[in-house]
Parts: structure tokens; sequence; C-alpha cells
RNA sequence: CGCGGGGUGGAGCAGUCUGGAAGCUCGUCGGGCUCAUAACCCGAAGGUCGUAGGUUCAAAUCCUACUCCCGCAA
């Protein structure tokens, strides 16, 4: 049977395409070009940093670019002058337009992280811990000009553990993302791919990017949605509130089952003793176990209680004294 | 030169403004009490106060430079 792929195009930015990149570079596919954002300020001081997936592409000596848009004229020329069989596409952070859709052979497979039509979007891994699902994983696909809405090629579920976190789960389905990303070009290449369209409409709204505003804990909430929030969004951009005013990110908590408290206290420390911090919520009481406090290092809450005495009742949440 | 917080016995903090004997809550070690204990009582060890220089009779504290950690912003 002749090999029907052989030149492949890539196109991503982050550390969650990185994984697929290897994958391809060892794989029997070419990989003509790769395509991601341009290098951006980062860090405390403001130094230009390149992106993961150039870093990566470089020490493979393959030939990176970097638009700005790549819908100008310019570029569009460019992928279309490759002349790819496949444009493997991973969270590359910009909208193709259709020429770049129709510029290979085989189009534009995507792998996104979710189990689609689930989760479309920009933070599909957060969203499904945020949400307390049981099971995630990843969907390849061939990319049409909706959202995330291509025909489905294949599909790898992976389940949430009890202590998932938006970190942990990123790293699984990065690892299953390149896998399936291989398999999938096998199969187009083999002539034995099958395109499930999806359903119009997706069963969960869609997953936004993240911003830091999100992480604020609203202590009105069920203790058991704090707590997916917290999971959700670790490492990054982390859940937090206030305590004398300053930032107070809470890394790692726990939902105390049949202990209702007293809910209109919610936000309020519901018991302290020396090694354990107990806060109300709207519905549950939540121990926390790791916090950080504004400009300082993440810490055991037993060390936070040596150097921050909390009172019973003492009010979190609050953003000035 | 993006903004800001911080580096004090093993841990987390106070003390710095207003220079003048290194402190708090724990941990560790030893002893005691106890049926027993993570509880309680008594005692002990452990710090060139991030580094270097300066001011001063005297610096954790004031000045200068450097370094490391962290939050914001991007």
């Amino acid at each position: 049977m002749p090999e029907m792929i052989q030149n492949v195009v890539f196109m991503g930015t982050p550390d969650f395409a990185v994984g697929t990149l290897q994958a391809l570079i060892r794989s029997r596919y070419e990989v003509k070009a790769v395509f991601c954002q341009p290098d951006r300020p980062k860090g405390r001081g403001k130094a230009l940093a390149m992106p993961p997936v150039k870093e990566e592409a470089l020490k493979a000596g393959i030939p990176v670019y970097q638009p700005a848009k790549i819908r100008e004229e310019e570029w569009l020329a460019r992928v279309e002058a490759l002349q790819p069989d496949v444009i493997v596409v991973v969270a590359f952070g910009q909208l193709l337009p259709e020429r770049i859709l129709n510029a290979a052979k085989y189009g534009c497979v995507n792998v996104h992280a979710s189990l689609l039509p689930k989760y479309r979007g920009a933070a599909p891994i957060q969203w499904a811990v945020i949400n307390g699902e049981q099971v995630s994983g990843v969907t390849t696909m061939r990319m049409d000009a909706g959202l995330d809405t291509g025909d489905m090629i294949l599909k790898e579920e992976v389940p949430l553990e009890k202590n998932e976190t938006g970190g942990s789960l990123f790293e699984k389905l990065s690892a299953v993302g390149a896998g399936l990303l291989i398999r999938t070009l096998d199969e187009i290449s083999r002539g034995t791919a099958v395109y499930e369209p999806q359903p119009k409409e997706s069963p969960t709204p869609y997953a936004s990017m993240l911003t830091k505003k999100q992480g604020e804990i609203s202590w009105k909430q069920p203790a058991e949605r704090i707590e997916c929030l917290i999971r959700g969004l670790n490492p990054w951009p982390s859940a937090y509130t206030y305590y004398r005013g300053k930032m107070l990110k809470l890394w790692e908590v726990q939902c105390l089952p049949g202990e209702p408290g007293n809910p209109k206290e919610a936000g309020k420390a519901f018991r302290v003793t020396k090694d354990s911090l107990e806060i109300q919520t709207g519905s549950g009481i939540l121990s926390v176990k790791e916090l950080q406090p504004e400009g300082k290092k993440r810490m055991k809450v037993d060390d936070f209680l040596r150097g921050y005495p909390v009172e019973p009742g003492e009010a979190f949440g609050k953003r000035k004294d």
C-alpha cells in the first residue's frame, strides 16, 4: 500500500503540544515545518521567551515560523508552498482561516484535550476538573471552520483521580494526545480513518480561557465545588482567597463529610487546632491542607498556623482590613 | 530598567520605622507525670539575623552594592 502521508506541518505553541511534536519527530512522518506564536515577554523581568514548541523544534533542526497573524497572505502562501499532506494542530492559539484548513491533502488534524463534543474551547482540561467530571480524555478531529466542531477521528478516555489537578490531568492528556495523534495519522494514511460528525450542540458550556479572576473563591459555594475549583486551577492560575487583607492561595483542601457546620458563617474559620484549619462554606466544611500567603512559598497548614495564628470565627475572603 | 513582598536556630513568624543583651509558636534531645498519649510539667542543645562593604562607641535594625525566593502584571 502506498504511503499516503509523508510531509507534515505542525502548528502548536505551549507545553501541551510538545509531547505530540516529539512523537511526530520520532515517527516515520517527516515534519517539514513548525508554526507557533511569536516569542513573548515572560517571567518577572521582561525577557523574551520562546514558546516550548519552538525550543523543541530548534533542537530537532526543524524550520520554525512565528506568524503574529497566520491569516496574512505571506503566511498563507508559505504554508501552501510547503505542500503538506496533513497539518497537525495542537493548541496553536490562533484561528485558522479557510485557506489553511484546505492547504493540506488531508486537511488539518487537531488534538483536543477533551471527549468531544464536551468542553470545546481553550481550557478543556481544567474545566473538566472544575466541573468534577469522572472521566475526560483526548479527541482527534479533522478541523472545520467552527471552534472544535470538526469531524472526530479517534478518542481515548482517561479517568480522573480523586485528587486530580489541572496540572496532573494536563500531563496525562498530553501524553495520551501524542500517541493518539500518531495512531490517527496512521489510520488516515492507511485510508481506514472514520470521520464521525459531532452533534451540533455541546453538552457542556464553552471551556473558555482561564483567568486569574476565576480563582477567587466564593465561600458561599458548597465545599465540593470549591474543592474542585482549587484542584482544577492548580497549578495555574490557582485559587485564592484573602486573609487579613492579603492574598492567600489555597493549593490543597479536603471536604469534611457529614459536617454541615453553620452555612451562615461561610468564609469564617470554623475550627482551628495547632495543625488543622477548617473553614465554613455555604454547604459543608473545608479543611485546608496546603496554602501560600502572598509573597511567600507554599507551605503545609501546620507551618502556616505557627506563624499566622488564626482565630476561630476569623473571616477569609476580605480584600482589606 | 514593569510593580511589590520577603530571606532571623530544623519549620512558620515577631523584632527593623524610634540602633544598645536574639524573641514567639512549634519541632528535636533529656528528664518527670500518666494505664497510656500526638496531652501536661521541668530542663537542654541549636542562630556569623542572605552575602559584601559603609556609617557608629555600638547594626538584625541606618546607607550602598550584590544574590536567592515569592506575589502581581504580561
